[in-house]
DNA sequence: GGCTTGGAATAGCTTC
DNA sequence: GAAGCTATTCCAAGCC
């Protein structure tokens, strides 16, 4: 037998920082949510105001995918598309 | 004609609010990620230190279930387990 | 005792659907497994010859939209983007 | 230049390859379409006898997994719920 | 081999 | 309350 110490002065720590994991994720889970719940609202008022989320919600990816990106892959889109126009359809 | 005042006074407002939107999603998604961040760390942190995250991720699901609900739902399982047992496999 | 009958009657012909169900379920899952496998040949194919996988699969999206609901979406888009670009960045 | 021919000997074949990989995408979807609705069926009918499709569910995601692993992972699960069991709520 | 993108499945919200 | 749509989460595969 390499230790003579009790299990607790094993186990009981791993289940002490096992919890506090447990915790520390609970609790950024909750900021997660309450965020979550804050966009939601403001779609909600955005929608009320007559916009279109979908919309806005495209425009969100887009500007964070950065203006360059985005430009990019309208263009590949864009040819792909008029390629396909004699073809398809 | 209702109005004689130009479109600007129409057009340009709405699209300062939507402008607004915008920059408010995008600030509530800053602190999503943020916290999504953090969490990613502290289950970085856990498996540095021996623990399985697949299994902390589930267990942070039961509790957010409840525990009556898992309960019943691991009791449902092993009803239909057992059931099977008997014929599959 | 409203019954006499043996549990077997009950039980076990449920347990017996039960199993067929799950066998059903399982052999349709085998079917587009089969067939995601066979798609992701093609889009391996289209890339080797120099496509771009993204685009093609944002032309099959937008096909599968339709082509008047992908374009008043375009439109929209475009009318959004518009307007905005006066205001943000 | 480097060519005398014109474009269509090279732009018009990759159109027309562009045009077979999308189709070919497109029809394997259509088979895929179909046999999730087939899936979606057979939950539907056992829903309809009384059996809860949720459990089903994760018996057939347990099965594809396999015995072994799965009974792996519900006993990590036992092992950390017993540790927190002293310790959280 | 890890990390990041992409696909599938699940769950929640919205709409009818 | 059912059914479609959206969003998130989970898993796998491909890339570095």
């Amino acid at each position: 037998m390499t230790k003579s110490k009790p299990d607790g002065d094993n186990v009981v720590p791993a289940a002490r920082q096992l919890a506090s994991y447990i915790q520390r994720v609970e609790n950024v889970e909750a900021e997660i949510k309450a965020h979550a719940d804050d966009r939601k609202e403001i779609y909600s008022e955005a929608k009320g105001n007559g916009f279109d989320t979908r919309t806005i919600r495209e425009i969100v990816k887009r500007r964070k995918l950065g203006r360059e990106k985005t430009e990019e892959r309208d263009a590949l889109l864009a040819v792909y598309e008029t390629n396909l126009d004699s073809i398809l359809d």
